[in-house]
DNA sequence: CTGTTAGCGCCTTCAC
DNA sequence: GTGAAGGCGCTAACAG
């Protein structure tokens, strides 16, 4: 029925291993029976089975990549990135969904690795113990992403979300913001978040702030931002910036002002965390912390296939920086 | 170095098969020796590879599922359904994104195919001929998904975007709106907005609006809803409402409202499509026509275990039907 | 119920 | 440069 490698080597009249070195570019192979291989396989519609040769040649060119949220943007340009570096070398990437969830991500691993995949990529540094166990022990080269650590599985490559917490908290400072609130998203699991919120506490730690922070935890929804808003409102002391975790959540606490006509940033001022197309877009513009996700997903993918090539120790870990962008959601300073 | 079935079944002093049907729970093996073998998998820590499974069984358990763009939360909601409910069958999904591009569409249907799934989603249902005749010719099961068509490759599950169009139309002329625009995205392949559009005429003509029709065409962002704003604020009849193709737009031309103190609904009306967690945010709310995606998903995910397990025929096309929600960013009619 | 035997389609030595 | 042969790890008859 279908056309297999034996079949295009019986009509070029060769033997089955030249017709795998064609197909596997191998240089020894006269142009003669190269040409004659090739139109036979082209006539006969051939197209390799690349289960068969992922069994033979115990490459699969397959690469994981495992994400919280499907359908979060800030993720899909990532793989998007991973993807492109990836595909010019015939390499495809087989995504996983672990919606925020340890355990999740541990089936998932488990499910994928016996799939035989040559590499994986993580989101975060921060996954539980059997799941790294696992992917030691595979052997294949492991990249974790969006996030950095001094104790990779293998590599990472990111930014530093505490680091960029603590820009913003010092930034917005000197800005002339002195009461802030930090809006976190409920998630325990998330590390990005988690290290946003120390950066935040580390800010506040070297302005003197050592006293009661606020900090408010909320679905990372539009709502749950609108639900911050209400929650500062009836705060004692007069809150006038809110540090919110996410775009999604500053960008609901926006709207959430707009219904109370509250200004911002004149009586409170917003600021959001990924840099989201909406955080441009909205009126006020959201002040924001902005991050090269498609680039840092082709980095990603280069350490993959460098590790893959063989080169090992070269870059364990790679920070691809951030941005501070201010835009109208917070004040701009006291000199404006 | 990797334990195999054959080690497996060495130290369970039985044969390969033994192991085999263990794994693959086959009712026919005592269940003396079964836990025998059992024991052995947990003690050596054994895990099937699938790749070699793959091959002999000429079943790998992997569909693959091609979205315009991975990032995109719609999208995201459908392979969510169709994830859970091939995942409960131990099916895996790999993504695809081919970015509303026909050619790469038929490349990656190639590259996939050569990976042997026993299924495939596409999201759409128009594609070029060679890409149609590629799957027809591979014999598995093939959904396509998120629009309706009588003549699928296989089978298809959506919502008619045409007839969700003219609804929308229909009603927005019952609530009172008589001097219409249409913004629909640039993307010439991209049947749901070209469909969207078509119900769009279809109103109009029962409508008997036989005449000049104002049609834009920006990209599909908040900017260029911004931009529909403008080109609609200067046209000599008075447009008072704007129909947006996509929600995206819809949410840009809210915001460019906002920027200008154009009253929206009072001034101009804005309606979208989607139901994007946004349209229920902002303000005021977005009228838009609303698609139970996970739901639409977890259907193609049935019609493809249906098609797996042999019954033939059932469904081809199911409509998953659609819901217009009427927020504020509309009139509510002469009566209210 | 269970062991044995062929492959699945391809890659990869190893001789020629 | 090229053919032949031996697996890769597993499933699926087929005997017993």
């Amino acid at each position: 029925m279908t056309v297999t490698l034996a079949d295009v080597a019986k009509r070029a009249r060769v033997g089955t291993g030249t017709v795998s070195r064609v197909l596997n570019g191998a240089r020894n192979v006269s142009q003669s029976t190269r040409d004659r291989v090739q139109a036979c396989i082209l006539e006969m519609g051939y197209r390799p089975n690349l289960v068969a040769r992922g069994l033979a040649a115990s490459r699969t060119g397959m690469v994981c990549a495992l994400i919280p949220a499907i359908g979060a943007p800030q993720h899909g340009e990532v793989i998007q990135g991973l993807g492109d570096v990836l595909h010019e070398h015939g390499i495809q990437v087989m995504i996983g969904d672990c919606g925020y969830q340890p355990d999740r991500e541990e089936a998932i691993v488990a499910d994928f690795l016996e799939r035989r995949p040559d590499a994986f990529y993580l989101t975060g540094v921060v996954h539980n113990a059997k799941t790294r166990h696992m992917l030691r022990a595979s052997g294949i080269p492991i990249v974790e992403g969006a996030n950095l650590t001094d104790d990779p599985i293998d590599c990472v490559v990111g930014y530093s979300n505490h680091d960029a917490a603590r820009a913003l908290t010092l930034l917005m400072h000197k800005r002339g913001h002195r009461a802030m609130a930090f809006v976190a998203s409920t998630s325990e699991h998330n590390d990005r978040i988690g290290d946003r919120l120390k950066g935040y506490y580390a800010a506040c730690a070297e302005l003197g702030w050592d006293s009661r922070h606020l900090v408010l935890e909320n679905a990372n929804s539009f709502s749950g931002g609108a639900a911050a808003v209400e929650r500062v409102l009836r705060h004692p002391s007069q809150i006038d910036l809110l540090l919110c975790a996410t775009d999604v959540l500053a960008v609901g606490a926006i709207f959430e002002c707009q219904r109370r006509g509250i200004d911002v940033p004149g009586r409170l001022a917003i600021a959001g965390f990924d840099d989201l197309p909406l955080a441009a877009a909205i009126n006020p513009g959201l002040t924001t912390v902005s991050v090269d996700r498609i680039a840092m997903g082709r980095v990603a993918g280069h350490m993959l296939l460098q590790r893959l090539s063989g080169r090992q120790g070269a870059h364990a870990k790679i920070d691809v920086g951030f941005t501070i962008r201010e835009r109208a959601s917070t004040c701009a300073g006291p000199e404006a």
